[in-house]
DNA sequence: CTGAAAGCGCTTACAG
DNA sequence: CTGAAAGCGCTTACAG
């Protein structure tokens, strides 16, 4: 008959939407295009729609993303931080009580719901490996200052290093942003410095790539052992194939969006930590052979 | 005074909701996850909030999808549209009366609005330079049977080839799925066959990288010219650095989105196809020296 | 058990 | 020019 449920009438009359936010810091990113997926799969399962918002990592934006939600007014909302998002954001939304999820990067007051990769374990994993090989030194290389994600790798590195017997000078760090650029730029400045490491732990996969543009274009793609981070599907064509740490954006994506719907359902129950194990992919940048 | 103004309501009087949705076949795929940035900015932009429904390239889902869009009164829709879209499905948009615009992908009956990259150019391109290169057999590798996107290309190769008059049998081809796995077979059976093409252009980056793999296992890296398509952030770190078409998906994103405001202003406008030039980036995966 | 009415929060045409 | 009322399309509590 052509009739079509209008929704919208029905929200203002149940105060339900069927919409639930989802706020990302980067769409265009792979591994955060893998966590969407994963969320909006689970979300369309239970019946939700998806309101996106692209804020590209920028809190101001990110101001008026949550704006918008709050007026279409969403039944709850999934949230990768923008850095230097402030912990009283999450005050407001307890105020606001919009049912909620932070999904990848945590707030330090920790009064959220939150579904993410253990960084510290990935670190472990990561440097563990390395010490199998013999790395007396390793290299931390990449990632923003002051983002958790890479604090808490570093906190995992240095913790199995220390089990080791390793100094705390073992363990060197470098600043880039999270991409191949910022790889490339900081593996020409590795190169240039008086000593090499015996093993590189990269924030990314795309910085290991970055990197490896720089040792080729040095002519030095075998004088490093590299692993990387998120295991993304290009990490396996690389040559050398990377050796990278698997954080399973879409699975991690799905679990957010189970929790959110959870607590769309019950919105008094108790905040859940999900932290999900990483798992080492063993290929051949580190050193092993297949 | 914590007052927040609530849209929804307003959309019963109105009949605007102030929302799009964005219809997509693949979030995780990076290009699309670039095309999906570009046009939620240029939507933002404009005061529309974009909801997203992630078909996975199916056509039930993608029925579903639009279910849910046209129950949400979206005031305008972008689509992607996934393989095996019938045509009548716009007939259906008109008789909604939905402002719509075809994104990447069009549908042969072509009554509708679309953007999207020139394909018959992009497949020109790469063959001019390869037979600058002094190629003579040309090898198209993957994409799936029958899409437009690469009917396209190889009419545009196969027009380069017959005017540096070559015969047609000078062009082979091969059907693979549109992923690192799919370039991945597609190599391995090139490198199976009797005879090696001089060259081979691929219906994306991935399938690029799935090709080096396969030549990379056999020890046979430099053995082909290869271009890519899409240019994806990857191809310039690869080893050897990807030449690749360059289809730009944000802007291309962006130009779909102020198009289909302009067509939520004017719903009586004209049909508009937009095809944006594609770019050859030229690195060294085609045998150009840096 | 059935059906008419009220009301969600806006906007807009209309009366004063 | 200002302000009260109607109405968008649903759901639900209530009267019959």
């Amino acid at each position: 008959m052509g009739y079509v449920y209008n929704r919208g009438a029905a929200t203002l009359r149940t105060q339900r939407t069927s919409v639930v936010g989802v706020v990302v810091t980067h769409i265009a990113n792979p591994y955060f295009g893998e966590v969407l997926g994963g969320l909006d799969a689970e979300l369309k399962r239970a019946g939700f729609a998806t309101l996106l918002a692209d804020t590209g990592d920028d809190v101001d934006e990110q101001r008026r993303a949550l704006q918008t939600m709050r007026e279409q007014r969403v039944d709850g909302l999934a949230l990768i931080p923008a850095t230097g998002t402030p912990a009283a954001l999450l005050d407001e939304f307890a105020e606001w009580s919009l049912p909620h999820v932070l999904v990848s990067r945590y707030l330090d007051d920790g009064n959220s719901s939150y579904v993410g990769a253990d960084d510290v374990l990935g670190g472990r994993l990561a440097a563990e490996h390395l010490l199998e090989h013999g790395c007396r030194t390793i290299h931390y290389l990449g990632g923003i200052e002051g983002i958790l994600s890479r604090r808490d790798r570093i906190r995992g590195v240095g913790a199995a290093m220390a089990e080791a017997g390793l100094p705390a000078s073992a363990l060197t760090r470098s600043v880039w942003e999270v991409s191949g650029q910022g790889g490339l730029a900081g593996g020409r400045a590795l190169l240039d410095g008086e000593s090499l490491p015996d093993g590189v732990i990269c924030h990314s996969d795309s910085i290991a790539m970055g990197l490896y543009r720089a040792l080729y274009d040095a002519g030095a793609a075998d004088v490093l052992r590299v692993i990387g981070y998120d295991d993304v599907a290009a990490a396996a064509l690389w040559e050398p194939p990377l050796t990278s740490i698997a954080t399973h954006g879409g699975s991690l994506g799905a679990a957010a969006g189970r929790l959110l719907v959870e607590r769309i359902g019950q919105p008094r129950g108790q905040v859940v930590v999900q932290r999900a194990a990483p798992e080492l992919v063993v290929r051949r940048s580190c050193g092993c052979h297949s």
